[in-house]
DNA sequence: ACTGATACCTGGAGGACCGAGGTATCGGAA
DNA sequence: TTCCGATACCTCGGTCCTCCAGGTATCAGT
């Protein structure tokens, strides 16, 4: 399946940080995760993610370090904190998003508690 | 409230393009409703919707004509056959992207069907 | 030795939004 | 009367994000 790219603006380091909210993971193992639990509904290019982990690291929403697994070096990214917290305000910034769309979909009959 | 504007992106056409769907609008009123209809949730700029219905009908989704209500001119625009398809199927990718979303956010526990 | 998968990265093009600015009319207040 | 705010349309430029294409290197299997 593939989306309009625009839909996946604003959402990507979510789901990023979403992501490395169990456990330690490297790009490549990220874009494999993030088909996987989606149902195969996102395809993230490579150099999508590789830019967003980098501002994510200047931000300090995560950091990282490599480990080298068989010769071959893979660098780990692990949620901080500071993370920990975007990623609970970008959650409920998704919450709010998605229900206006519903209330405004559904021509406004949406009741907004 | 005010949002990530990457959320807007790919999301803004497909509600402006439901907003036309129960009767025809003209843009001042549009943003108007998209508020109201929202919860005040979406705050859509002017800069932002008239080149969107520009493009619009220049792809034929929506069709246009002026009507002045006491000296002042409003441009109305209506939703085509075309229009109604478009909207269809970007609703469709709506339900797909925030279930893909949900999937991710829960952990991949979520069950796709 | 070669190819494909793994694993990282960057650069440039294209697309989408937003803020700021511009034009014009109307209604009410001073 | 004059001025200002609301209504109503539009465009331009900056910024941000995504994607494609390309580059580097190692490892496993043929």
């Amino acid at each position: 399946m593939k989306f309009d790219k625009g839909l996946m603006a604003g959402s990507s380091s979510m789901l990023v940080l979403s992501l490395l909210k169990k456990e330690d993971m490297y790009g490549y193992q990220m874009i494999e995760q993030l088909a996987k639990r989606s149902g195969d509904v996102f395809e993230m290019g490579e150099g999508t993610l590789y830019p967003i982990l980098h501002a994510m690291e200047k931000s300090g929403y995560v950091s990282s370090y490599r480990q080298a697994i068989n010769g071959r070096e893979r660098k780990y990214y692990h949620l901080t904190e500071r993370g920990r917290k975007q990623l609970d305000a970008k959650k409920e910034e998704w919450k709010q998003f998605s229900k206006g769309v519903e209330g405004v979909l559904s021509g406004g009959a949406y009741a907004f508690a």
